[in-house]
RNA sequence: GGGCCAUUAGCUCAGCUGGUAGAGCACCUGACUUUUAAUCAGGGUGUCCCAGGUUCGAGACCUGGAUGGCUCACCA
């Protein structure tokens, strides 16, 4: 990709081309054009047009020359539109010079508006400007671009030949924008905070590490943007949120980039039911703006966003999918002999909490299809959390699913700094046993609440999932343009 | 990281039991002044992913590797 290599004929053919239309007098990388319409906009509007003059710019897509008349169809932004050219209406020199166009080329056209005998509606052109040249040639009209290397890759093919997926990238560009737009409304502040970081926390993963040369020092990509929010909470920026990309540094899967984006919400003197009624709102909300339905069909199905979610219980979720009832186990041996029961693979010094989570995971997750909140995560995996008022073991946290994807996660936020520092401590103590997810010990961030931080709700969305979601993609690689692969250097 | 599958022309794909590579579109030449997967006549443009091996002979069989997809593990 990067050296030239020996053009193959179709290159060539298309080089010959320019520098022909060169030694004409005609530049084909062309000047500023402006066009009076989209290409929709003349269909949509064709009974007050018709024989009016417009002016459109876009990509050939197609060619169809019949000896002294040529028929294309122009692609732009918003749609495609039939152009046409007749060798009396251009002049001679204008139609020798559109024989050396080639499927791929940036036009702009102008001429009048009118409907074929057939009946499409077309632009009648006598005048036009080669805006750019098309040096390699598209994929072909009929089958399109289906290698999904290629289409990874180099997104910008897929962009030109595949219209849904532009579908998906601007609809995920409305999603976002219209993310900002409620909250906003909603009188939260859009904050940024550092991407580099020097300790990776706010969540249980493993972080990329880089290093800066002037300070001689590793840092770390951030994995989450929790802590530094929260600091702001303390800081007295009461309603704050934070749309930005994330890193963590694990296994690539349909749903798993290395990169991705993730929104976090904080609002002071509320709680996680605050963070709930939030999430049903914003999602559902979300759905109706840009979709104009909160009853999205995924994957064949109709899931209803409609508010409010049902709230269940990680115990009653468990009871409900694999038949253990939690609320009836107490001890942590008989939270194991459960475990091996239901064959799952149980390691020494697991907790009740750790196996209530394990038969979550296990056997529920991927069954909650129609939206639901699940509240009463175990402690041990939410350092973060405050603890559920009569049951240490739990704490005031859920996770939204949608489509047995985890779409959102909340709790009321943990305030206290001793229990905080005791909770960095209890996850040290994982990390020495060789979890190297496990959260690390961040100083500053319990200095920061001694300061005094008031209670607040805290929210995260995965915004690709929930693209996905919302768009009916099963794969993350299909929302994110240029996802993450390995390196080439044999493609040309 | 493990398992399974894929990789052949610019694109989409076929290629049998091993016999020396094909189709459609695109492209090139010519014809054609309302076509639309335009049509008609002619033209095949190739590192069969890479490197070894087996064989008289490999796109095909064997070994190793690359990249991608799905999946399991891990995570969100």
């Amino acid at each position: 990709m990067e050296q030239e290599q020996p053009l193959n004929e179709l290159m060539q053919v298309r080089r010959n081309k320019m520098e022909e239309l060169r030694s004409r007098g005609i530049e084909p990388f062309g000047p500023k054009y402006e066009a009076s319409h989209y290409s929709t906009e003349i269909i949509e509007k064709f009974d007050s047009l018709e024989g009016q003059r417009v002016t459109v710019a876009g990509r050939l897509m197609s060619i169809r020359s019949h000896g002294k008349a040529t028929f294309a169809h122009l692609q732009d932004y918003r749609g495609q539109i039939q152009v046409y050219l007749n060798l009396n209406q251009v002049g001679e020199e204008q139609y020798k010079n559109f024989e050396l166009v080639d499927i791929g080329d940036f036009v702009g056209a102008a001429g009048e508006v009118f409907r074929t005998r057939k009946g499409e509606i077309t632009v009648n052109v006598n005048e036009y400007t080669y805006l750019a040249k098309a040096l390699r040639p598209l994929p072909e009209k009929w089958h399109g671009l289906k290698d999904v290397e290629i289409r990874y890759r180099q997104r910008y093919v897929d962009l030109i030949v595949n219209h849904e997926v532009k579908e998906t990238f601007i609809n995920r560009s409305r999603i976002i924008q219209t993310m900002r737009e409620i909250l906003n409304r909603w009188g939260f502040l859009e904050m940024e905070t550092p991407i580099l970081q020097t300790i990776a926390g706010g969540a249980l993963a493993r972080p990329f590490i880089t290093y800066h040369n002037t300070l001689d020092m590793k840092l770390y990509m951030r994995i989450a943007t929790e802590l530094h929010l929260k600091r702001l909470l303390v800081g007295g920026l009461d309603k704050v949120f934070e749309i930005g990309r994330i890193f963590r540094n694990e296994g690539i899967s349909t749903i798993h980039n290395p990169e991705f984006t993730s929104l976090e919400i904080y609002e002071s003197y509320a709680d996680y039911e605050t963070m709930m009624e939030l999430t049903e709102n914003l999602i559902y909300e979300i759905a109706q703006t840009v979709f104009g339905t909160g009853r999205i069909i995924f994957q064949g199905k109709e899931i209803d966003l409609t508010p409010p979610w049902p709230r269940e219980s990680m115990v009653e979720v468990v009871h409900k999918f694999s038949g253990v009832d939690f609320s009836q186990i107490q001890s942590d041996e008989e939270a194991f002999t459960a475990g091996k029961n239901a064959g799952l693979e149980m390691d020494k010094g697991l907790s009740w909490g750790d196996i209530l989570y394990m038969f979550f995971e296990e056997f529920c997750e991927e069954q909650l299809l129609s939206p639901v909140f699940v509240t009463g995560f175990p402690i041990e995996v939410s350092p973060l959390a405050q603890k559920m008022p009569g049951d240490p073991r739990l704490t005031l946290r859920f996770e939204g699913f949608i489509g047995g994807w985890e779409i959102a996660n909340a709790f009321t936020e943990l305030n206290d700094p001793i229990d905080q520092r005791e909770r960095f401590e209890q996850q040290l103590t994982r990390r020495e046993a060789g979890d190297d997810e496990a959260h690390v010990m961040d100083e500053d961030f319990i200095t920061a609440l001694e300061y005094g931080m008031p209670p607040a709700g805290g929210l995260g969305i995965g915004i690709d999932r929930l693209v996905m979601l919302l768009t009916d993609n099963i794969s993350i690689r299909d929302v994110i343009l240029f996802p993450t692969l390995r390196p080439r250097t044999d493609l040309d």
